[in-house]
DNA sequence: ATATTTGTTTACCATACGGTTAAACTTTAT
DNA sequence: ATAAAGTTTAACCGTATGGTAAACAAATAT
């Protein structure tokens, strides 16, 4: 039998679809079976159960954020070179993916053992090589003292905030959908200027 | 009939604890009423539905939020002042409230109609006087140019997000609650100078 | 060609859930 | 003291939900 697509991607696609956009809790097993266009009992007879399900759609999706991350931490560019880097591309990514870091927080809230079995994976990104740079890079004068756990945790704020915010934001700056995107597009630059204005020497 | 509580306030109490640690979808009545210590038919006595329940929630918890917003927003000290005080104040209160961005932000992204009802609600945070502020300290020449509302949504982002993502922080900097509360702590001087570090001329 | 494994559909089940009803109990007003 | 209004309980209802069993179809192996 030839398929454009095996039916069980096919279930995961449409699980990704309705999981990210509804959460564990809202989504529905015959609504995943609707989008991905096929019987109810295929999800379990690939999938075995709901939770199941959910935690491939979980890795699925983490294991396309992990990447971005490691970027950031694991090439030889500098500090400034990768903040520049790491706010364009992400922001980039993450207006393709809107609901992905609200999906991601969110689940990982609801279960933090969840994140247990994340970190045990290979990929799981790594603060090393990040921080011992950040030190360098101090020692060396071309950054004033900060915290590299401190600094990496605003430049994730900054970056990532603002989908997860979206709607909070859009309302109390007063802007709609379009004026919204001008203003997370104008962030690839502007973010970075902020932080590298705050710790450049 | 002597109470020390009434039994709506017990029902909201329950339900404010219950949404909040579980969304909408994840709670379930029937645990509500049981926190409440009451029978299941008194939530709809009170309260007609979830729906109206959950709504009742929502303002509730909405309007602790508001007034911090409020704060830095609409008093007469300058701008420096305004951000260490409310980076202060507000890692303080989500200390204490570690549920409520997360619920806010999440039930937002689930009914965006939501935000609608809150905007006309008297108190709803105006960003006005801020803008106004912002650009007369740039024109002054105590701050460099910024765009408000950029300035407003990294303040924000800054101070949140380490509330919102809590577990994958806590994970990616390999920390454990104690020192999770000890970076956070730190946060409310670290972020301040942070943010004016940037904008200060 | 036939048997066996794999994939798919239909019909169904047990339970959980939000919500309702009707009656009992309690408080307040007359 | 009695009626009216307000509050609380237990029992129940219809439906949606995750999940299963068994029949059936298609592909693969023998």
């Amino acid at each position: 039998m030839k398929k454009e697509q095996s039916t069980e991607q096919q279930i995961l696609e449409a699980a990704k679809n309705i999981f990210q956009s509804k959460g564990m809790d809202g989504a529905r097993m015959q609504e995943i079976a609707d989008k991905a266009g096929i019987n109810k009992a295929m999800l379990h007879y690939y999938y075995r159960s709901k939770q199941l399900l959910f935690e491939a759609v979980f890795k699925n999706v983490f294991s396309l954020l992990a990447p971005q991350l490691n970027t950031i931490l694991n090439d030889d560019s500098s500090i400034e070179e990768k903040i520049r880097h790491f706010t364009n591309d992400y922001t980039s990514f993450m207006m393709k993916h809107p609901y992905l870091p609200n999906f991601i927080i969110n689940e990982l809230n609801r279960n933090e053992d969840f994140i247990i079995k994340l970190k045990n994976n290979t990929g799981f990104p790594n603060l090393k090589k990040f921080k011992v740079q950040v030190d360098n890079e101090i020692k060396a004068g071309v950054l004033s003292p900060i915290d590299a756990d401190q600094l990496f945790v605003n430049i994730l704020a900054l970056n990532i905030f603002p989908f997860l915010g979206k709607p909070l934001v859009k309302a109390l700056t007063k802007k709609d959908e379009t004026s919204y995107i001008a203003f997370v597009e104008k962030r690839k630059i502007e973010v970075a200027n902020f932080i590298i204005q705050s710790i450049k020497k």
